[in-house]
DNA sequence: CTGTTAGCGCGTTCAA
DNA sequence: TTGAACGCGCTAACAG
């Protein structure tokens, strides 16, 4: 592999204006410039970036740290947060967390370790007081799908409480009155927030909000599977059931089928994400959709802005969801 | 951040010395050994990977290209290399091909540039003639869901004949005489593959294959529900549908149910793939599992042993698909 | 505009 | 068993 000597050898300048010329650096006359061109194409010159990184103390890598690797709702974010970082020519370092607090700790730890420029962190379970203590430290962290108080601007996160007021608004104007609702785990604020948007929906309409028909779920399919039974269990009437996301409702309207009732005829259903597959299902889901792609892609934006001086790329923290209709919510 | 020479001076010993005990390299006496751990944790020293990589011609560094980053099939594969490698201590730099010819190329030396010790690739639409001429370079390449021949030993793939012929021999044991199948793109070899055993399976029954029977998809959700629209309209009785994969059978039965036919008390289907989500669909689909994580995991583990020289790994090349019945196929 | 030079932090001979 | 010295390939003052 040729390295920056050989080609200040070849094109007869000095090291430095070689430099210049990859860097697009100072000024080098055209005729210069010319001549390194010529010599970096005839050795196939590739600057070595390891080199680059210890000489220029920068890496230009992005660590990214999501909760699950598989799973519908990581990948499209993955997908963003790729490609957007690449086309500046920077690499993307992943490590999973996977759901569980000492392998979390443990991934941003070896994203650290590993000389990042910038960390890209969707953290499940690590605490607030954590991440705050995080986002002071020297690698600069954006926190992804989640709001931290006092760190706001490090924030890229979807506007949950609107979000679940708009699912509970629309099975409510479908005429429904006992809504059951499958809230994912209490500990995470997003789930939290689309509870009080539901727990706000119910109270404009001057209904009170039966604990009955409340179930706590975990956001996975089996939980929602889990929740879906719990609930007919109770004995209780209700018409819809909104999901604190899609997963838990597909699981959700899997027990109804297997008992044999008919979703949305005999139960309505509203979900929350607008993962690609429920699209597939029948009935298809009507759900709020949770735009992760931008917010992948806002969040490569801040790490190219604030890190890597490129000024001209968009940001914005908060998401607004919006309702997507479809088949699995009937009129009452 | 501390560096060797702090470790070194705070333990009054040489950087060579403090290097042998961080590689456990070299013969080193108890006492200086204890002596340097105290001065590292005193420091709370860590290596720069940056610096170890100029100096050892050694990034710890693999690169994975995938063909897509979201979807439902890679999460896990994904999954399984990264917890392989980082147990290791590796890290993995992600790249997507998007299904794109030029993106996967560029992705590939992206990832080559960026001097990883070895490449896990996924590709989907590389030639054989590349990717021979990649494996013959520098860098360790190993290929993951692809047989490629004249380089078997870099190939970690499924058995897909086996898996086609899992599947259609399902259908016609359970007494289905028309079947349609819904194919990938021809141009993959794992979609004709799957289609061979589909006519192995016919023929050992005496059957004919039927043009009209057969429509070439593309492996998405929405191939399967314009290939399904297809079949359908050519007016040809078929009682089954084996498709080349479950994204494809998702979306045929999205069309089968829009149009009112009832699956599978009308049509059966078999997918292929077992991905988790259409667990959770109705009828729950049939389908051939194929272990696209342990297939992660394998290439991760060929990583670690050429590269890495870790004897103790297991490897494996070629995986057997197994069928999983579930409800989608019914007797006739 | 261009060249010289000193590191970046570490691995690795080679002597001692 | 230890240490001194060199070099990995490049960037960034500084000087000219």
């Amino acid at each position: 592999m040729a390295t920056i000597y050989d080609v200040s050898f070849l094109a007869g300048v000095s090291l430095a204006t070689v430099s210049r010329v990859v860097n697009n650096t100072g000024k080098v006359s055209d005729k210069t410039r010319q001549k390194v061109h010529d010599a970096m194409a005839k050795l196939d010159y590739r600057p070595n970036t390891i080199a680059q990184s210890l000489a220029s103390n920068r890496s230009n890598s992005i660590g990214v740290l999501v909760s699950q690797l598989d799973g519908p709702f990581y990948g499209p974010m993955m997908r963003e947060v790729e490609s957007a970082l690449r086309a500046a020519n920077k690499h993307v370092i992943i490590a999973a967390g996977h759901s569980d607090a000492a392998q979390e700790k443990d991934g941003v730890e070896f994203l650290l370790s590993r000389g990042c420029d910038a960390l890209i962190v969707d953290a499940e379970i690590l605490s607030n007081g954590y991440l705050v203590e995080l986002c002071q430290g020297k690698t600069p962290v954006v926190l992804i799908n989640r709001h931290v108080d006092g760190i706001d601007e490090r924030c890229v996160h979807l506007n949950n409480l609107q979000g679940g007021l708009l699912a509970s608004r629309h099975v409510l104007e479908k005429g429904h009155k006992q809504i059951a609702y499958i809230s994912g785990p209490l500990f995470k604020l997003d789930a939290r927030e689309r509870l009080e948007g539901h727990r706000q929906a119910l109270a404009e309409q001057g209904i009170a909000f039966d604990e009955n028909l409340f179930y706590e779920g975990d956001f996975r399919e089996e939980g929602g599977y889990e929740a879906m039974a719990q609930l007919l269990s109770r004995g209780r009437d209700f018409t819809a059931v909104v999901c604190a996301n899609d997963q838990m409702a597909s699981g959700a309207i899997a027990q109804c089928l297997e008992r044999g009732l008919r979703v949305p005829e005999d139960i309505s259903f509203v979900g929350f994400d607008n993962i690609p597959f429920p699209r597939y299902i029948s009935p298809k889901l009507t759900t709020v959709c949770n735009p992760i792609q931008d917010m992948g892609r806002m969040a490569a934006h801040w790490v190219l802005r604030e890190v890597y001086d490129q000024t001209d790329v968009t940001f914005c923290h908060r998401f607004e969801p919006e309702l997507v209709v479809r088949d699995s919510v009937i009129t009452r």
